[in-house]
Order: structure tokens, then sequence, then C-alpha cells
DNA sequence: CTGTTAGCGCTTTCAG
DNA sequence: CTGAAAGCGCTAACAG
């Protein structure tokens, strides 16, 4: 199929009789022209519906004012907010956004930033795939001196800036709430143990439970590979422990929400039966009965202040020294919950 | 802040002492080669870790290989998975994707199509706005000959491809099933009626009603904006209606949600007291207490349809004669609407 | 104040 | 089989 012809310069500067270059410094208000001959040329290329081609600018400039984002799926809601802030703060500043989704996979997560690269973007926003134990692609961007910025999933060891929420801190938050609700015995729903979040979200249910004089006990510890098969395992594991534990933590809330409607078919009751908490705020953990208590993280937010350093570093705003930056998350208080209160 | 270097074809062709134009002969292939010269340019390209510049390329070739989405939300799960299928779609033709949101703004949506069409995006998807009630933005894109397909909101007078769901069709089968359920006085709650499908759910709706030998009565048709104050404002006014009625059907799952949450603040028993009905099927509606009746529609399928077919019109292997596809959707009876059943 | 020139990185005739 | 040259649309010295 044809592609509609767009007016160039070229076709402007012939129509007037001028060079491109005129075109050129008068649409972009040069100070140095004739304040009639540039009136005449914004209005001739208004007219002739003039759009400019940002492929050609960009070579020439070598920017593209484009950025680069992956995420690991986009139909995710904490994702999807994530690339919202960024799309909007981005456009704020002129750019465009280019989005990409690993699907879980480094393969694809290698192919996505081949890509992005290949496009030019003047900027990376990433945050990483599960799969993802092996950090040399990021290195090698590093190397070539290629801006990114990591959110969310990030890699600790990489000196560049990351935005990641207080993991420690909200595990903490919802671990202190269920002790606060008198549950002892504790379970903790992990997902893969080299996963970022399963290890800061577990140091924070260790340190809630040490405050409380608690001891870590390995086998109120429980590790899902977060598929919907496994997290029903968990869930009937942990209905045959004895004694059966107070309180189930969940260290995402889609696993609390395989957990509960497991446990639901199984005919176990809660809050009655056990307390139950995850972690995220998924807009499903509102509405589902019971409502399940879990810990919110602005993800709008989370996009917004990951795109808004990167632009600065691009923009010369802020030092090129990676720093990171640490949102706080807010406890979700539901009925899920109230397992002694209710009893 | 600098931009890592990138290897160019002719800092491979100055090691090798050839033409820059034979790097760019063996990278591609070209049978007129001879093979030694291929193999050793192919393996220092790897060695240099070349990456081409799309952006050169495409300005050489007036072919940028992206294609632009507009929805109006990213948050939302639907439209979440129509980007998922376009974007797996498109990348496995080697195609990559801009995606804009509109955040339900004609203007938003004017000023996404600009840059889209500045970036130079061999074609457009979009699904449009729901402020968007005047076409010149659309017809203007006709004109010049650029290449897009509107989908699941689109504007049926425009001669381009289009891509729906059997609206009509949705609404008729969740309305029937309503009958079937010997429900009679129907309330149907619609959005703004310019819509597009506020219209064709309405039309299932009444035809539904028909079969049924049921008279149109426009008291049962209720109009929301669509907001939470509006959509609660209709729970009530249903509630104050003299017969009550014995169901409801919203256009959208997200109004059915407001209104049965309104409901449940009000003591009002869903379905023992009204029966309730979707469309859409969002994640929420699977796990609300009780769960809600609604109609499927495959967004992810939507999106796949899509792409491909701009693609195959794009690479000339579909027609340019503008089709419509449509899609069907699947009704997905729950508790939400057992009335009679339960009572 | 404006035109000429060169060139961003790549592809593609046209010669040889 | 390979090189030279032109040019995609735009910007930015450098002249005048």
């Amino acid at each position: 199929m044809k592609r509609g012809h767009q007016i160039t310069m070229k076709e402007i500067a012939k129509k007037l009789g001028v060079s491109v270059s005129t075109i050129s410094r008068a649409l972009k208000d040069s100070p140095e022209l004739h304040p009639e001959t540039k009136r005449k040329i914004v209005e001739m290329a208004k007219e002739m519906n003039y759009q400019p081609n940002l492929l050609a600018q960009s070579l020439r400039i070598s920017r593209s004012k484009t950025l680069g984002v992956i995420v690991p799926e986009i139909t995710s809601h904490f994702f999807a907010s994530c690339i919202s802030g960024i799309q909007d703060y981005a456009n704020k500043r002129g750019y465009n956004v280019m989005i990409c989704q690993s699907n879980e996979s480094i393969d694809q997560e290698k192919a996505n930033i081949r890509t992005l690269v290949s496009s030019q973007v003047d900027g990376l926003l990433i945050s990483l795939s599960r799969e993802t134990n092996k950090f040399d692609h990021l290195y090698e961007l590093y190397n070539r001196e290629i801006n990114f910025v990591l959110f969310d999933r990030v890699h600790e060891e990489i000196p560049v800036s990351k935005v990641t929420f207080n993991d420690v801190g909200g595990a903490y938050q919802v671990t202190h709430h269920l002790l606060e609700g008198n549950n002892r015995r504790i379970v903790y729903v992990s997902g893969p143990e080299d996963l970022y979040i399963s290890k800061k979200r577990k140091e924070g249910y260790l340190k809630a439970l040490a405050e409380y004089g608690i001891e870590n006990d390995p086998l109120l510890i429980k590790i899902s590979d977060l598929t919907l098969e496994d997290n029903v395992r968990v869930a009937r594991e942990i209905t045959e422990m004895d004694p059966r534990p107070d309180a189930v933590f969940c260290m995402i809330d889609p696993v609390a929400v395989d957990v509960l409607t497991e446990w639901k078919s199984m005919g176990i009751k809660i809050p009655e039966d056990m307390a139950l908490a995850g972690f995220t705020n998924n807009p499903t953990s509102a509405v589902i009965e019971p409502p399940l208590t879990t810990v919110a993280q602005p993800g709008y937010e989370m996009g917004k202040l990951a795109v808004t350093h990167l632009l600065d570093q691009l923009d010369g705003l802020a030092s090129e020294d990676p720093i990171s930056i640490v949102l706080e998350t807010t406890l979700v208080p539901r009925k899920s919950s109230q397992h002694f209160q209710v009893k």
C-alpha cells in the first residue's frame, strides 16, 4: 500500500522561493530572521499542513527524543500504571515512548533492548523479567554508556539509577499488622528465591517477627513459582500444616487471590480460620470476598519519578551519578486479616 | 549526558578496507557478493557489536517498520490486552510499536496522531476516545492516504478497515439470558448516547425484548456519563422505580460494579432483589461478590486481528479495500443474574 | 538577514 | 563481484 506523501521543507522552500535553511530557521523561531519572512513561512507551512519528519531530524541531531520502556507484561495493572506515568511525564517534556514487554522472558528482554537501541532511543526504563538472573545485557548497556534507569524489578549491584519501593518496609508493615492482630504463626509465601522482591519482602517479614521476639522458622516459609498450579499446591500444603498457621502473607496479591480461591473451594473461611494478606493492591483485591489486606504501591508515581529522573539526566538537569529513589508503600487493611477480631 | 557511541558501517568498512556499500550488501545477505568477503564482514560486524541505525535505515527506505497505537487508556485491562496482542503480532513481523493514550480526550487524540505521523509510523491502530464526536482528524488521515485501522471504539461511516465486537449480539445474548431467567422489567444502563457502543448494545437489548414481545419502555433506559457519581445516581434512581425492575443490564462492567457497590451499601441483595449483568468481563467482575454475569470480549484476539490486517495491507498481502472484522462475544453467566432462581 | 555547503547512517542505482 | 556517488529530510556552521 502506498503511503501518503508528506510535505517537506524543500517543497515549502520552492513555493516561497527561499532556501531550505531559511525554512528550518523560521520553523524553529530563530531570532536572526526577518519577521516578515518568518511570518510568511510559518503561514505557508500551516497552509500546506507541514509536519516535520522526526526521523530525519533525529538522525541529524543524533537525539531521537524517544525513550524505550521494557516491562514484564503490559496487562498487569501495576505495570500499566507505571507506563501511564511514564507516558504522561515523557510527553510533557516533548519525548515519545516506545513500549515493549518481555513476557517474563530474559531472551525477549534482550531482544527488546536490541531493537530499542537500534531505534536510537535516548534512554531506557527497564523493569526486569522474572527469568532475569544474569545481567550481562545490562552491563553491556552500561559499558556502551547508554542511559537507563531500572524500576521496580531492579538489579541491585549495577551502578545505575533505580526506583524501587521500600519492599522491606512494606513487608514489615503488613507483618506488623498481622502480629498486632495477635497472629503469631505467620507463613510467608515467597516467589522464586533469586527474585529481588522475594528477598526484600522476606527481610521485612523477618524484621517484624524479630521485633516480637519470634524466631525465624524455615518451615513457615513457602516458595511458589507463581503459577496458578503452584499457588494452589502451596495453599493446600498450608492447610495440612500442624498446628495450622494463624496468618499467611503472600508476596504478591495474585498469589493471595489464588490461595483464597482454593481455600474457599475447600470450605476454609477467611478471616475466621486464618488471616490473609497480599502485596501490591491490585484492583481485584478490593472487590474479592473478603476484601484483601494488602500494601499499596503507587505505580503511576513510580513511572513518573523514573522518567523524570532519566530525563533530568539526559537534559543535564541531574547529575550523572546514579541515585536510588525509594518510594514508600501504604498498608491497606481490609477484612481478610481480621482473624482474631472476628473469631 | 553523552550517549554511547554506536558502531557504524563506515567503521567496519574502514577496518576491513572495503566500501560501505559492500558492508550494506553483506549485512542484508545480497547474493552478488563473494562468500568469503561476506563471511568476513558478518564476522567483524558481530565482533564489533554492530547494530544498525534504524533511524537512518527508515529515512532512506521511507519505511519505519513502526506502527502507532492510540488507546483511550492503557490501564484498562481490556485495552492492555489489545496492546499485548498488537505487540506480539507486530514484533513477529518485524515491526515496532509506539503506544499513546488519549486519556479519553479528543485533543490528546489529535496530538497523538500528529506525533505518530511525524514519527513516520507506517500505519496506525486507533481506538477512539469517548469525547470523540467529530472525525475531521480521521478524514485528514484518510485524505493523506495514511494507513490506519480502527478497533473497538470506531467511527462507522469512514471507509477504513475496522475491527469490532458484535455488540448487538453480545447485548442480545445477555438480555436474552435475563429474559430466560424470567426477568421481564429489564433496565438498560447506557453510556452517553452518541457513543457507538451505547447505541449498539441498546439495539441488542431491544431486539431480545422484542422477541419476547416486550415493548420498548423508554423509562427503563437510564443514561450515565460513566463517572462514579453518575453511576451511583443511576443506581439510586433504579431502587426508587415503581414497580422495581427485575433486572439491570449495564453497558460496561465498571458501571455494574459501581451500581452493585452502591446497592450493597444500601442493603439491597443481589441476585435476591434484582438480577444484574455487565459487559466486558473485566478481571474484577469474576471476583466481586456476587460474581458478575457479563459478556467476554477477547481483547488480545482483537489486537491480533487488527494489527495483522493492517500489516497485510501494508505488505500488500490484503486488498486495500476496507473490510470490517466482527468478533463474536461469549456470555459469561455468573451468580449476579440468578434472580428468580434463588428467590 | 539569508543562501551555500556538508553531513547524520544508510541503501541503491550505475559503473566498472 | 565491488566501489563511487547520489540522496532520504533535516540542521548547522560558514559565508556573504
